[in-house]
DNA sequence: GTCGATGCCAAGCCGCTTAT
DNA sequence: ATAAGCGGCTTGGCATCGAC
């Protein structure tokens, strides 16, 4: 940090060194109370090994150096109602429950949506549909439900329990022993194969510029898009059709779609989407 | 002016493999 | 035998930019 002070970089005036962790956990009690008098927000603290030489020899772990670690302030909670429970039906067909909340402020932002990852999770804390519940943002990032007021029911509230059938294809949901989540195993359901066409055309497979979720969308509810192989034979004419499509940005498409042809071999593993090819084993 | 795509900030959970 | 590591999968919000 001095080196770089040097250079000319700004760097952070408040960078402490502290000897021992007791000095480093006091360092945290300051500034949690301080944390106000800054002109800008902060959610935590990061600490760090000092020594380039021990820094070395710790090494890192995927992605995360195992030298550096933030301290986190404990998130803002804020508590607001469960209007629904509400569920996503993923690439994989894995089905994943999610909480529509009324909106609420919190951390600057508003929330109104949730992941509840898994029927277990619901179960398990009891959340039932209508009842004021305790949400923060996990990290002050992703916001997370984290329990009912079971004090404040008034009777109106209703237990949920998974659906037996896919909301997008009605074909029965399969639970194997074991496993948390809930999978359509359909061939034919749209809401999977939408998911599908997204993850193929993302930046990490195979990168089609302009065609995200909602083009997704449109593609197989009005263009009639059957298999990945269809994307190949739709033309300039076939998107003028739909809704939205002037010109320009139809030639762009089919452009972004004819550039993929030439994508590595990699990608085009990865984006079939297969379960377990990932990038990392696709490569 | 509006809508969508994209890149950025992220965490929880699960299933499996590897290290201790 | 247990813990740590890791890849995979899913999600929310915001700023920015381009197309319509």
């Amino acid at each position: 940090m001095e080196r770089a002070k040097e250079l000319g970089f700004p760097i952070n005036p408040h960078t402490t060194v502290c000897s021992d962790i007791e000095q480093a956990i006091q360092l945290i009690e300051t500034w949690t109370s301080k944390r106000e008098s800054l002109d800008y927000e902060i959610d935590g603290i990061v600490m760090k090994i000092d020594s380039v030489a021990y820094q070395e020899s710790l090494g890192s772990i995927s992605n995360a150096p195992r030298w550096a670690i933030a301290y986190k302030f404990p998130a803002v909670e804020a508590t607001t109602r469960l209007i629904d429970i509400t569920i996503n039906v993923g690439r994989t067909g894995a089905i994943t429950p999610e909480a529509v909340l009324e909106p609420v402020e919190i951390g600057g932002v508003t929330v109104s949506q949730a992941s509840l990852h898994n029927a277990d999770y619901i179960i398990n804390r009891d959340i039932r549909i209508g009842d004021s519940v305790q949400v923060k943002r996990a990290g002050d990032v992703i916001p997370q439900v984290i329990r009912p007021i079971v004090g404040v029911r008034d009777g109106s509230e209703r237990a949920w329990s998974m659906p037996q059938t896919c909301p997008a294809c009605a074909n029965p949901l399969i639970r194997l022993p074991g496993e948390a989540d809930y999978y359509c195993v359909a061939t034919d359901c749209p809401a999977q194969f939408i998911r599908l066409i997204e993850h193929y055309a993302s930046r990490s497979a195979m990168d089609i510029d302009g065609l995200g979720s909602k083009l997704a969308v449109q593609l197989v509810d009005d263009a009639g898009l059957k298999t990945i192989a269809d994307l190949y034979r739709l033309d300039v004419s076939d998107l003028l059709e739909l809704d939205g499509f002037a010109k320009r940005k139809a030639e762009k498409l089919i452009a972004g779609i004819d550039v993929s042809k030439g994508r590595k071999l990699s990608r085009l593993l990865y984006g079939l989407g297969i379960r377990h090819v990932g990038k990392t084993v696709a490569e």
